[in-house]
DNA sequence: TTGCTTTACGAAAACGTGGTAGTGTTGAAA
DNA sequence: TTTCAACACTACCACGTTTTCGTAAAGCAA
């Protein structure tokens, strides 16, 4: 049980000052090549590696990047974190990761525990219930703080910060567009609570590709789940009375549980119901059968995110204080993945 | 944009000593009321929170866990995060991810990179490629250095620290036999290559059923999946011999890939075929049919994992050096959730 | 000897905190 | 008047690092 080497127990071991090992260490041609070659190879020979902490405390960096996510298990979000894990490491970043569980306290909470020099900058998706009361106050102070922070997927524009988004709107609209273009005329939206900022684009989208095909818009049409459970029953109701033959899920779960409860009820899909779902997970690849999705690529929405704020944080270094405050939204193109739930 | 208030621009501010104003913070009765009182209006208007790395480098503690996992796009492993993060924020600690990718390199490489003052300990499982080369020293190393190590599911007993487990044996055991039981004879197993050491366990648990059961063994019916490509080829091959009439498989995405093998082939699941899988995902309840697994709970690994964890963290606090090392490994129960891919 | 430049190293500050030990002033007891 | 305690506060150190500045010794020219 031997603790790690400081400088310290290096300078007082070979009776030299604590400046001098770091120097040697680094290689400065102001200490003599004999006692910097001795210092190194004592230093390697404990295995001798610079405290972090004492580096951060230091530089005023740590070097690492919080991640706020509203759940983890959870396909797309944690391909997002795959995503930023990737180039985090590759500039030398760690990745330190809090789940806000939807609750906006603990989102407050988590912020609150990173923000005081635990991290060089957030990157995050909003929680629902945060969305929900509209109170971003624990994010704008952090911002002034002078802090970088890039949001991704459930955004606000009440923030003024880097955001990754995918277009929700357009792919929607894209989505609900393919299921007309294969002659579905009357089709069903399952959807989330509305303040949830992709659930409502999605529904925009959505409508607006049926009026532009001179489709009439039915409210009754839309379903908005807000737990799994409920969703089984509403579905059912609706399959019954043959009120609809097609379905846009605005995520794989409402669509798979769509797709086993018209099974049940003898229904084909895609004959009697189309079906297409929001977000490429792993459930559309293995279900039965497979399902038509809109792919939004996490991946690249966790590489995106990394890079501006890893690019914000190091622009900091140079010019500190005031740069004009130019943020970007960046759009993530999706496409749509046709498989077995649709024709 | 103003930057965080220190404990010295307080003091400045106020012309008073930085002790006194971390005095009065902290209540200390050494302080006269008013001067207490007004620090402390002073530090709550301008929000003071301490420096959580000054804090850290002072106390010697980071009050954050390191996670090192082979991938984080895994329902199971999510589980486990999820499980360390709840328990971890319990407790107030960050927890700092890391992925290995399967990589040797990579998880060595992580390792060094927080073992260098950034966490307090490490909770991790082992790459795929660590397990095939047996070389452990990164591990053996930080241990040394007086650092506690959490492993979970693939572990070694090359390395002595406290693990968190199921009893992979006997849970594959459980499932086999209760395919023996519904009258099952020819039971293949799917698994991955030997190296992995919950693969291999599983196998022996596959096997000591059979031979209990006054069943033969037979090589034939293992398959060694080394990607998932291949899989399909060799099944549909087995499937076309009506060599077996039951599938134990290490995991879902094998069971699931199987199922739709033979769905295509015109067989039945369960009725020509029974299906078994180790862990319970989110694939096993929405695949279809559903499958019947042995659910290893990933969120209770990772409860029990950081519990331990954060124990031998603060237990280190007190009575600092060679506390008897009586390193626990704790066994997680399984049960099998019957589904429709068994009668 | 004096003055100047190198060479080779050390002292000290800084990052932000918290605890221990000290210091100066006041008022009261001896 | 002296002594001693209580009070209210400050000085200083440590955590581990990097970096700036300083300086002693040595070498060399004048």
């Amino acid at each position: 049980m031997k603790r790690k080497i400081t400088l310290k127990q290096i300078a007082k071991e070979l009776d030299v000052s604590i400046s001098t090992v770091s120097k040697s260490l680094r290689n400065s041609l102001e200490i003599g090549e004999e006692t910097r070659l001795k210092v190194q190879a004592f230093a390697k020979f404990y295995n001798y590696k610079p405290n972090n902490i004492a580096l951060s405390l230091k530089n005023r960096k740590t070097k690492s990047i919080g991640i706020i996510i509203p759940e983890i298990v959870h396909y797309f979000f944690s391909t997002v974190i795959n995503g930023i894990e990737q180039v985090a490491n590759e500039y030398g970043y760690s990745v330190v990761i809090c789940v806000s569980d939807d609750s906006f306290d603990k989102e407050v909470l988590n912020m609150e525990m990173l923000a005081n020099g635990s991290i060089d900058g957030f990157i995050m998706s909003l929680s629902k219930e945060t969305q929900f009361k509209g109170d971003f106050h624990h994010i704008t102070e952090v911002i002034n703080q002078g802090m970088p922070v890039v949001m991704f997927d459930r955004v606000t524009n009440d923030i003024l910060c880097d955001k990754v988004i995918i277009d929700d709107k357009a792919a929607a609209y894209e989505a609900v567009q393919s299921l007309i273009d294969n002659g579905r005329k009357k089709i069903a939206l399952v959807t989330t609570v509305d303040y949830v900022s992709v659930g409502k684009l999605r529904t925009d989208g959505y409508e607006k590709a049926l009026l532009d095909n001179g489709i009439p818009f039915n409210e009754d049409l839309i379903i908005k789940i807000e737990d799994v459970e409920t969703c089984e029953i509403t579905i059912s109701q609706l399959l019954h009375e043959r009120a609809f033959d097609a379905v846009f899920a605005v995520n794989e779960l409402f669509a798979v549980t769509i797709i086993k409860t018209a099974n049940k009820m003898g229904l084909k899909v895609p004959d009697d119901i189309a079906v297409i779902a929001f977000t490429d997970g792993i459930i559309s690849k293995y279900s039965t059968p497979t399902i038509t999705t809109v792919s939004q690529s996490g991946e690249k929405m966790g590489n995106k995110a990394a890079k501006m704020l890893i690019e914000r944080i190091e622009a900091e270094e140079d010019d500190d204080e005031e740069h004009t405050e130019n943020y970007i939204t960046e759009v993530i193109e999706t496409h749509l993945i046709k498989r077995e739930s649709t024709d």
